[in-house]
DNA sequence: GCATCGAATCGAAGCGCTTCGACGATCCGG
DNA sequence: CCGGATCGTCGAAGCGCTTCGATTCGATGC
């Protein structure tokens, strides 16, 4: 742990010259940021942390609360951690974790203790409590997620609805007039904000199409997932000849196998699309159309804001919408004609 | 974002007496105490973070590595990541995340700009480079889990070879004479550090007992799970009449599916306990016996260790092995009379 | 040849806290 | 009733850095 002292004894200059060439925030001649970079490498000094954020005003840290609850879909939220992270070091920003109760009592702890530089929202409930958290403290905050009442707030998502209708699009398009729907269970249409998007949608965009449609939000029944193969059975019987999957990936594999059961073949006999996986639809047999939830795109744009709200930059509050992106693998096909 | 400035005014007394104040370390009459807790309570005063770091030596931020691979079983290093985050409250730290080449890079970063008081060592390899780098960084650093290499260590896992064999014993009593072993992708041993010790405690008690034994490991073969089922059929028709499983939820899962398809009921026909797990193995029909791997145990440990290395105390290199435990459910009898 | 200017560097003042040593007040024993 | 503990409080010195304003020096213009 070399103190700025030491650097500047070896390169000989004085502090506040190493501490310039080094951030660049005044013109170094070439020689003497030469000697003051190699004095820096060769002590392997870096700048102690806590003075850094005392005399710069700069923590360098974002603070990530993630509830992390027990029944949260754990690979997806993961992705999520993993791309904001990745995001934040762009931009030299280290990522400070809040979990479960911590992800409201730590945003105000860190918040009134200048721990990070801005909060960043992950896992947003409808009426989410971090909601009047956030206009109440005076660090940036950017929710990854849209909660009901999100006035004032700076929110980046996929435009989950867009999505939902992009696939419809295509399925339409390809002549299927009938179309099914199978979703996550009911609890997770209260428990977090985008399920009903994708939903409404799925419902609008058909409807608009004149198609008929059909939602059917299978519980979560332990791992034999009877509830997935009903709803296929159902869909599939009741004449769908596509159908649009929004829930986890085991319920993908579930309805995949279960149409293999029926002796429905993808896409020949029924056309399948994912919206809104994070998980890698290509792994399926056969693999599925995708029109998927990318990390990496929410979380950057996340994080990218809230740079520029630390930098005092203006930032607009309100919603931002990702545009979706449908990726084809060859698992929607037009309709069988009509038996 | 109150200063110890204003609360002391607040008060009426000098800064140093509010600091003694909050923090305990000098006595104080009890009403200035109770004045100066008031006058911080309504000005929502926390130290400021930077300045606490800088004058106290003290960060309050454990760092976390944690590489998050991408073919990382999210829910179980999920689990771990939360379980230290909660064992790290209870001692007012914080946790700061480091994942993919950060979990090298930052570990060294942090180290030498004192962001971390400690350093955290999740989902350790064998041959984890972060090894290396623990010897040669001089902040405190705890693995979790056990390299093949870890002289001079401290490290902090559940006894795997004690937990598998502990499933022996609980069915070599009830008079099985022939297991079934199904663990993880072969990958799984050469890349984690626990898959290894598994086998090798289930592999040597079963020798103890002179049980017939035999050891499957499926690959990961997408979500048919082919090889799981062939691993169950096998090992079943081979003459196991009790399956020791060492996998994923979804390889649980099915390997039960696989069983019921077989005809073979859990327990009567066929015993089945799970070793290692994280998750819950209750939610299965019928619920299986488990030996698990409960990451708060590991998580709470480490952690109390780091912060008596934190503290100077004396805290001996060495792996600390956590006993298991058997949690029975009814998914173990004995074996079916010899046909 | 002298005032002027810009580039490069330096010194010093904080940033907000913890902690050390000191000090006044109160208490006790003798 | 005085000397010495003891208790509670205070002032001031840093912690290691960033940043502001000042200084130095060679180059430039007139």
């Amino acid at each position: 742990m070399a103190k700025i002292h030491e650097v500047a004894k070896a390169a000989g200059v004085s502090i506040s010259t190493v501490s310039y060439a080094l951030s660049g925030k005044r013109p170094i001649a070439p020689d003497t940021r030469r000697r003051i970079e190699e004095a820096a490498r060769e002590l392997d000094y870096r700048p102690n942390a806590g003075a850094r954020m005392l005399a710069g005003r700069r923590t360098q840290i974002f603070a990530l609360t993630e509830p992390f609850r027990a029944d949260t879909h754990a690979p997806a939220h993961m992705a999520f951690v993993l791309a904001t992270s990745i995001a934040a070091r762009r931009y030299e920003y280290d990522v400070l974790l809040l979990t479960e109760e911590e992800a409201s009592a730590g945003m105000r702890r860190v918040a009134s203790s200048g721990l990070a530089d801005a909060v960043l929202v992950l896992d947003v409930a409808p009426d989410d409590e971090r909601v009047a958290l956030a206009r109440r403290i005076s660090v940036p905050t950017v929710f990854i997620g849209v909660p009901d009442d999100h006035e004032g707030l700076v929110c980046v998502d996929l435009d989950f609805e867009a999505a939902a209708a992009l696939a419809v699009d295509g399925l339409a398009e390809l002549g299927h007039r009938s179309l099914g729907f199978i979703g996550h269970p009911p609890a997770a249409y209260e428990r977090s904000n985008f399920p009903p998007r994708v939903r409404r949608g799925f419902e609008q965009r058909a409807d608009s199409f004149g198609l008929e449609r059909a939602v059917v939000l299978p519980e979560a029944d332990g791992p034999r997932r009877t509830g997935v193969r009903q709803a296929v059975r159902d869909l599939v019987e009741g004449g769908a000849t596509a159908l649009v999957l929004h829930c986890d990936d085991g319920a993908h594999a579930v309805a995949l196998d279960e149409l293999a059961a029926l002796d429905r073949r993808v896409p020949e006999d029924v056309s399948v699309v994912s919206v809104g996986a994070t998980f890698d639809t290509t792994a399926f047999v056969p693999p599925i159309d995708s029109v998927p939830l990318v990390p990496s795109a929410s979380c950057e744009l996340a994080v990218e804001l809230a740079m520029r709200l630390v930098d005092g930059e203006p930032v607009e509050a309100g919603v931002r919408l990702i545009a979706p992106t449908s990726v084809p693998h060859g698992s929607s096909a037009p309709p069988p004609p009509a038996s």
